[in-house]
This record gives C-alpha cells, structure tokens and sequence, in this order.
DNA sequence: CTCCTCACTACATTCGATGCATTACTACAG
DNA sequence: CTGTAGTAATGCATCGAATGTAGTGAGGAG
C-alpha cells in the first residue's frame, strides 16, 4: 500500500484550499482591495491568524503554484545539451506550465487579470519572479561553467524572463485570449534567445 | 533675471530633501525594518502625514530620482535612427544616470545596496522599473511603427532591461565595487542588443 | 492509555497607509 | 495694503496587513 500523507496534512491542505477559493471568489465578488484577509478568513472558516499560516501576504494566496513553475524550469536548464538550449527549453517549460495553470484556469484568464491588474499583487510576482531569476541563473551557470560566467547567465536569463513577462502583461492587458497570450510569450522567448546563439 | 522657482516650491523640495536624507540617515544607522515612518518624519521635524504627501510609500523615499532616469531612456529612444540605436542609447542614458547617481552616491554605492538586500525596497523597485518599460515599449514602437509591432517592442525593452537589472542586481549582491557593477551593466545590455540586430 | 507534535485559535500590538477637517503660509488681484 | 484663492503642512481618527504570544485540541507514535 502506499502511504499517503496522513489526515493531518490532508485537513491542513484542505484548508490551504478552502483560503485559495474563499479568496479567489471574494477577489472576483468584491475586487482585491476591497476584500480583507480577514473576510477571505471567515469565509474559509478559520481564524485569520491561520491565513498567515499558510502564505506569507495576502498577495501569495494568487500565486499559490507558483514554485512549481520554477523548479519545471530549473529541470530544463539541467538537463539541456548548450546553453542556448538551456534557456529554450526552460522557456518552453515555464510557458507550457503557465498554459495549464493560470492562462487557462478560470474563466478566460481570470486569475492571470486579476494578478496584472493589481499593483500590490503585480509587485508581488515581479518579486518571486525576479528570485527565480537568480536560481535559473545560477543552474545555467553551473551546467555549463565553461561557456558562461556569472554575468552571462544572468544577463542571458533576465533578458529571456524580462522579455516573456513584459510581453505577457501587455498582452493581458490588451485583452488578449488566453491562447493568444502564450503564442506571444513563445515569440517574445524565441526573439530574446536570438541573443544566446 | 531668471526667474527661480518661488518660496512655496523651495520649501517643499527642502521638506521633501530633508525626509530623504533623515530616511538613509537612520536606514544606515538603525536598518530599514527598525526605522518606522513616525521616526522619520520626526528627524526631519514634519508630521507623519506630510511624510505621505511627499512618497507615496515609505519605500519611494529611496527611490526619490528614478523617474528622471526613465526620462532620459525615453527621450533617447525617441532621438535614435533604428530600434537597436535607440535601444542601445537607452541602455546608455539609464546606466550612466545611474553611475552619475546611486552607484556613487554616499560611500560605494551605499544607497544602491539598501535598495537591493531589503525585500520590500526590491519589491518596489522592480514595480516601478517594469512601469518604466512599459513607457520604453511605447515609445519604441512609436518611434519606428514600420519596424516594431508591440510584441517586438515589449520583448525587446523587457530583455535589454530584464539583463541589465538582473546583472546588476547580481553584481551589487556579489559586492562589487560601483565601476565594476556599471561594467557588468554595460556587457549585459551588449548581449541583450543583439537580439535586436 | 500516554506523551508529543502541530495545525489552529483568540488576543494584543505594531506600523504602514488613507480620509477628513483645520491651520498657516504664499501668491496674486484689486 | 487687503481680501481671497490655493496649497503645504498638521492633528486626529481609522483601516488593514502582519507579527508575537500563549493556549487548546486533534493526530500520530510508542
């Protein structure tokens, strides 16, 4: 038999969930301004001191898989042949996985808005965006540390990120379907790796 | 004889001044968490609140001259024969706005680290820096409409920003001294250009 | 059954940020 | 010089995010 997580993790991931809805139907009711940790709480049925819990702000019950997304794309960069292959299949990686997550969880996108049209949220992302950059960097660097140094890696991986996320926040912003937003952070990758061949 | 501004106006920015040194000052001396908005406006013998009608947040007091960096970007994006000109004369304008400001500013870049090892101050950075490309991509694409649609212009203002503040941010952790910071800068914004050959 | 762990709770506090009414000074028109 | 409009600055009150602390109860291990 496989041993599953016992009923404690299970109740304490039931509750991690519960916040994640209580708070994503209360955003989209209300708005994000006008929904305190404390309604999201109460909604959940738990005490608000146990929402702190389980995310560090309030912005990080949106961007509760985010993690994931890294490590996908850290897993791409080792096991790549060149650098320049590296970063393309990290790329893809990270946008395959936002595909299925974000862009397409929701009604068109409805998570993905509500981040980009929130400056606290936005802030937020930019923040654990910009860390990831660093663990990309540094797993670039160590797979192959005979073709780049420090500032290669970063300067390759911020240009690469930094295309993809500004690229996908105009198109949001734009208004663009789903489908339309992952096709432009493909182009904008595949235009910024023009610069690691 | 040249008219200055008047009395009202002097006194705002000597307010306004008076906050943002009272801010490093006791950043430096008691750390950017330990020090409260009450203990500035204090130092600077204002009232908390005038303290918000300067910044619109406490982490903007040490963000006072960013706007004027994004100013010189953008007007030299607009002065620039090609994309990848005006790309490159951006880069330039910003980095040696930069060198000419918090890099040397109080002893070795003194501002410049407050800024990148505190979470918060980062957070704001990066948001106020992404807006910043979003006024870059505009006016990029409307400099050379025939040459960049906007997927162009936001995946190649994303890259060439996205490499330097990455680097640069790299460097500053690695404690570099400010010229090698500005050097590192000037490689990654070479490489991030050439996607836009 | 016993002991320990830990998710959760209730309570209190700090501090960033905003709204509102008021004061004090500046600029300007008559 | 005087009234008036504009605005920087103030004091006060309030909201809400975030943290520290002590305590409760269910879960899991022996």
């Amino acid at each position: 038999m496989v041993e599953g997580p016992g009923r404690r993790e299970r109740k304490k991931q039931l509750t991690r969930q519960a916040l994640v809805d209580a708070a994503v139907r209360l955003f989209t009711e209300r708005g994000y301004e006008r929904t305190t940790v404390a309604d999201i709480a109460e909604a959940a049925d738990v005490s608000t001191r146990t929402f702190f819990l389980h995310f560090p702000t309030k912005e990080d019950v949106l961007l509760a898989d985010a993690d994931g997304r890294v490590d996908s794309g850290v897993a791409a960069v080792a096991g790549a042949a060149s650098p320049a292959a590296a970063l393309a299949a990290a790329a893809e990686a990270m946008i395959s996985d936002a595909w299925r997550g974000d862009l397409r969880a929701g009604p068109a996108g409805l998570r993905a808005r509500l981040v980009v049209d929130n400056p606290a949220v936005q802030a937020r992302l930019l923040q654990v965006g910009f860390a990831a950059q660093t663990r990309l960097a540094d797993a670039l660097r160590e797979a192959h540390p005979d073709l780049v140094d420090d500032v290669d890696a970063a300067a390759l991986v911020g240009a690469l990120l930094g295309a993809v996320a500004t690229t996908a926040v105009a198109a949001l912003r734009r208004g663009d379907p789903p489908d339309a937003v992952r096709d432009a952070m493909r182009r904008a990758a595949e235009l910024a790796l023009r610069a690691a061949g």
